[in-house]
DNA sequence: TGCAGTTCGCCTTTTCTTCCCCTATACTGG
DNA sequence: CCAGTATAGGGGAAGAAAAGGCGAACTGCA
């Protein structure tokens, strides 16, 4: 059952009055919104709307009107989907040069950084890794379970209770080296036993 | 039963005004989606895409076609398979602390740094802005002709041919400074004339 | 009792349906 | 190989049915 525009007006209008104003509005109240001369016309849009599932009210109750399930859910999922997931990449910039085409309508989205693996995202609190450009704020996507090589980064559970975002070095047959990168802080020497890496970091978002 | 070519056209223009206006596309309205010029064409499309199963509609009721369950599903399938636009925010991690979890099953997209604005993505090339800890290569997300205030990051076109990323500075009346974050770099001092915002950096993504 | 919601004709506009027309492009049996 | 047939695609126009709208009289709840 699909509303046609006309109906898709009148619940939208009885929508945003709730909204608006925490009631729900008079047939009148409806008719001034719409723009109608008749409360006979209101009404039998009420009806419709009622019929095709997208609002609920009882008989003969003033202001009982309210949006039913079905709609909130279309609204909803209506918001989130006109959200661009993708954004066009245009193209390169360098300093003092024009900015150079992309050979196509590219476009860039999450997705690209991912690649059907199992990746989560972490808000980094703190400087240490400030040398490799991880600043405090940012989100950082990780990937779990990563096979981890010499040198990535990684969120790693040292000791079962500290959790830290560091560079992850293999030193000899059973020692680890977790490097920050902050000249102000030292890095964690730790046997292999007691780091339980969590993930390797795959990627840095940042919002100014 | 598999569509057509054209047939494909139809319910995607169909599936696509509804899920746009929250109401199905009168048979005029699809008639001008496809550049057809007589109704008779849409009825008999409708008929056959309703007849093979890819979508539902009542005899003579206006606007009430709608995309069948079989549609959606084949629909929904294709953008899974096309991208993960949406990762799971579990939390904040600071070093030397366990992972606070995230108050509830918060989700990240670059939705969430967009919101219904005009954004395109850029590569960065050099390292004008190292010091800002944005990098060579990594991704900027840039937000067209938007109001800059001063200190903002912008992509800007100097002189009608070179563009650069860097810090923009009001001087006095006339007068704008483009500072880079790199001490290797001079600030640019030019006429306010002759510099065009092309958008202001709202973001970073670096992918490793 | 009064205001908000209902019901009932009656009208206009929008939208859908049908009928008959045409062109391609396959496939089928001789 | 060719006529015959079926199907997809496209068109114009007339006709019919919903959808949208109006005023007025009526009913039910607070």
């Amino acid at each position: 059952m699909v509303l046609t525009r006309r109906q898709r007006q009148v619940i939208d209008f009885i929508a945003g009055f709730l909204q608006e104003n925490g009631y729900s509005p008079s047939f009148q109240e409806i008719a001034q919104g719409l723009g109608l001369n008749s409360l006979a016309t209101v009404h039998k849009h009420v009806l419709t709307i009622e019929r095709k599932g997208f609002l609920r009210r009882r008989h003969n109750q003033s202001r009982s009107i309210e949006p039913s399930q079905r709609y909130l859910q279309e609204a909803r999922r209506g918001r989130q989907e006109r959200v661009a997931s993708e954004l066009p990449l245009l193209g390169r910039i360098a300093a003092g040069k024009p900015v150079e085409a992309a050979e196509q309508a590219e476009t860039i989205s999450l997705g690209d950084f991912v690649r059907q693996k199992d990746v989560f995202v972490l808000q980094v609190r703190g400087d240490s890794m400030i040398e490799e450009h991880i600043l405090d704020g940012d989100f950082i996507l990780v990937e779990k379970a990563a096979q981890v090589s010499n040198g990535d980064i990684v969120v790693a559970l040292v000791g079962g209770s500290e959790t830290t975002l560091k560079r992850l070095y293999r030193e000899g047959k059973n020692r680890v080296r977790l490097q920050p990168a902050n000249a102000r802080m030292k890095p964690i020497l730790v046997p292999a036993g007691e780091v339980a890496v969590q993930g390797r970091v795959l990627g840095v978002l940042r919002r100014y």
